[in-house]
DNA sequence: GTATAACTGATGCTACCACT
DNA sequence: AGTGGTAGCATCAGTTATAC
């Protein structure tokens, strides 16, 4: 898998504020302008097929969840094991997806990191749309706890040859508080062995600013596997039951069914769900990608009739043109693109470099 | 800007209930 | 017996007021 662009679908999925009766309101945005991205860790299983398939990592549920889980495939086994605090959330891994953006970020920059990284706990707390008050440090430190406590196991066989690996999901974490007036928390993760490499062959995506503020923990997974299966296509059907043990739900299937419904039901009449709209009919659910819907066909302009755009080069757009949405600027460049009559660029990155350059120069946003 | 406490509201899952 | 709905549980998330 290959890192692919992320549009910016603020127009059509605009932010919702709080109203009416019905609704599943998005959390409020904390903090704009910051590249997410996400690491599907199983993909950096080496040598086998599994990795194409997503095992559910992550509980969805809120209360601990203890069960061990156990995925076969071709004779391959790969076993998730929860520590007695319970197997790491889908919230947990808000802060492994913050890791790896910082980790993401360092590459792009031309450096080669480390395992280890050092941070602020209030940043990472902004930046993944969390609180900041002390509950949102002590379920910080429980997260890490999870995060440190679940462990994986896999054997592959290649060749003949048996190999099981164990590990967790991150290696170490070490917070340091300074305790004479409470404020400023360090925090140090070292990412175990088998994130990081993932990170490093660039085994990541880019996921939409909204997706920490989708609330519903089954929501988010949801997304994540749009993202992944239905990308920059048009659409992708998937059934429920498939669905339901790709999210990795132990609801009952009527019960996961209620709640797709929900979802499905809120996104017709909201449109809040990030770059993909959903709907269900006969226990399919089909995600149809917003930029090809053309619901506002003089604004948005298909995604695949533009030129691509990687997201190193997005980075560097942001570099260059501090202050600005480059997502925004992106549309715009474009619309320009179409205006112009489509001309073919010999370096598409370069010219969208050169656009953002050139806005940045005439109106610097100070 | 950073941190806390106390409160209100929302979550997925389970157990239970009412119906064919 | 099978189906679908939902109240309640343990937990997490958001808001407000307050402090430095």
């Amino acid at each position: 898998m290959t890192i692919e662009s992320s549009p910016s679908l603020f127009d059509i999925a605009p932010s919702l504020a709080m109203e009416g009766e019905d609704r599943t309101p998005l959390l409020p945005v904390r903090h704009p302008n910051q590249d997410l991205f996400i690491c599907d860790v199983l993909d950096a299983i080496p040598k086998d097929d599994m990795a194409s398939m997503e095992h559910p990592v992550f509980s969805l549920s809120t209360k601990p969840d203890t069960r061990m889980r156990r995925y076969e495939h071709n004779g391959n086994i790969i076993e998730i094991i929860p520590s007695g605090k319970g197997l790491a959330t889908i919230h947990d891994k808000d802060i492994l997806i913050y890791c790896i953006s910082q980790l993401v970020a360092k590459m792009n920059h031309g450096e080669q990191p480390g395992r280890t990284l050092r941070l602020q706990a209030y940043d990472m707390l902004v930046a993944t749309n969390r609180q900041t008050s002390g509950a949102g440090y002590r379920l910080l430190t429980d997260a890490l706890t999870r995060l440190r406590g679940t462990t994986v196991r896999t054997n592959i066989q290649t060749g003949g040859i048996e190999e099981t690996r164990i590990f967790g999901l991150i290696e170490e974490a070490r917070i340091t508080r300074k305790t004479f007036d409470g404020r400023m928390l360090d925090l140090e993760i070292t990412l175990s062995e088998w994130v990081y490499r993932s990170v490093i062959s660039k085994n990541v995506l880019t996921l939409h600013r909204d997706y920490f503020r989708l609330r519903k923990p089954f929501e988010r997974r949801m997304y994540e596997l749009a993202r992944k299966h239905c990308g920059m296509k048009d659409e992708w059907k998937i059934g429920l039951e498939l669905l339901q043990k790709k999210c990795g739900s132990n609801s009952p299937l009527r019960v996961f069914r209620s709640l797709v419904k929900k979802v499905c039901a809120h996104d017709t009449s909201h449109a809040h769900f990030p770059d993909y709209a959903i709907t269900m009919a006969d226990d399919i659910i089909l995600f149809r990608n917003r930029l090809s819907l053309n619901t506002k066909a003089d604004v948005i302009v298909p995604v695949r009739d533009a030129p691509y755009i990687d997201p190193e080069t997005m980075h560097d757009a942001k570099t260059v043109a501090p202050g600005y949405d480059i997502y925004a600027l992106h549309d715009e460049w474009v619309s320009w693109w179409h205006d112009m009559g489509k001309p073919e660029l010999k370096s598409p990155a370069g010219a969208f470099i050169g656009f953002c350059k050139k806005r940045h120069e005439r109106s610097p946003i100070r």
